[in-house]
DNA sequence: GTCTATAGTATGATAGAC
DNA sequence: GTCTATCATACTATAGAC
């Protein structure tokens, strides 16, 4: 019977994912999360009895997981770099919806919000840099680059393209920046 | 007597601009602007009879003039370049704080935000960019550079700069950004 | 201009029937 | 597991005394 088909806890905390991505933690009412996962606030509060926080921290290691499957799994692969960081970037323009969708690193940390979640996305966004670095480090063995720092302005150009995707509409921002990638972290 | 010190309706919106910046429109509420204003809560309708909204039209208006203060005008300067971009430079640094204050580009581009918010912060987000247009096309003159493009990804790195600055706390990030600025913007 | 008081609504959360 | 009903609190906003 279980695993067939997805529980109503984890469609729940896709679409809870997705109202927080929209309208940040204190804009992501539990009227508004009851409707995006039809399920009613008394039943949320028996999926996540801890309450919003608990929907939150659950929404937060869903994208943990999707970052795994989507970028960082591809980056750490055998292929060659070019071909890790090709996979990476289609995992991440589906993961950003073509730079429709915010990023949690951005949302959850904007607050006094509750004390778990930050240091979860704070978690993630070290995960990617260490991964981008390792990629970065790999396509470089014999030159004098510095891997570290252009992980770091990788996620930096990332996570702007996608405060200014989402300002201005213009998606091509984002677009131009996930093809950016190879050059800052210096894969061809 | 007017005119002596500022008026409490300047002082309460650059309070309230700092609340907004830390804790987002929904977080910041009237009790946390009644308080960093020390106006009262009926105080603040006086001032802004409008409401919530009004008071961060307001705050979008301080920081639209801020920031022709402290960077677009520099920007425009009759000096070469470089020293326009020097003084850019430190203005960015002043108005964020070092990286520790949000930008409401950001801020005011999450949620359902009201009708006139994001429109505003989106003029000043092209102001910018056209301003970094223009030095580096200065910069540049018969050089096969496109200033648009450098422009936008100047915008793109301080937000993502200020981003990740946020999440991780570690403002080395930010300063980094503003010292790339030169190098993005090909002015030297 | 600032205050107290309060309206009316939305919030996060709980209890208990089914 | 989902429902209705409800709690206490917080929210935005208004009215009116001073």
């Amino acid at each position: 019977m279980r695993g067939k088909v997805k529980s109503s806890r984890e469609t729940a905390v896709a679409a809870a994912l997705e109202c927080f991505r929209r309208f940040g933690y204190e804009g992501a009412s539990l009227n508004l999360l009851s409707e995006a996962t039809g399920l009613g606030r008394s039943s949320l509060y028996h999926y996540f009895p801890e309450g919003k926080e608990e929907i939150a921290l659950a929404a937060a290691e869903l994208v943990e997981q999707r970052f795994n499957e989507l970028v960082i799994g591809p980056l750490q692969g055998p292929e060659p770099p070019m071909v890790r960081l090709g996979k990476a970037i289609s995992g991440l323009d589906q993961f950003y919806n073509g730079g429709r969708d915010a990023c949690l690193i951005d949302i959850f940390s904007i607050g006094d919000t509750a004390t778990a979640l930050p240091g979860r996305v704070k978690g993630i966004a070290f995960a990617v840099i260490e991964a981008f670095e390792k990629l970065s480090a790999d396509a470089n063995k014999r030159a004098a680059t510095n891997p570290r720092a252009s992980a770091v302005r990788a996620i930096v150009e990332l996570e702007g393209a996608l405060v200014l995707t989402r300002a201005t509409g213009d998606r091509t921002i984002f677009a131009d920046t996930l093809s950016r990638l190879p050059y800052i972290l210096s894969v061809s």
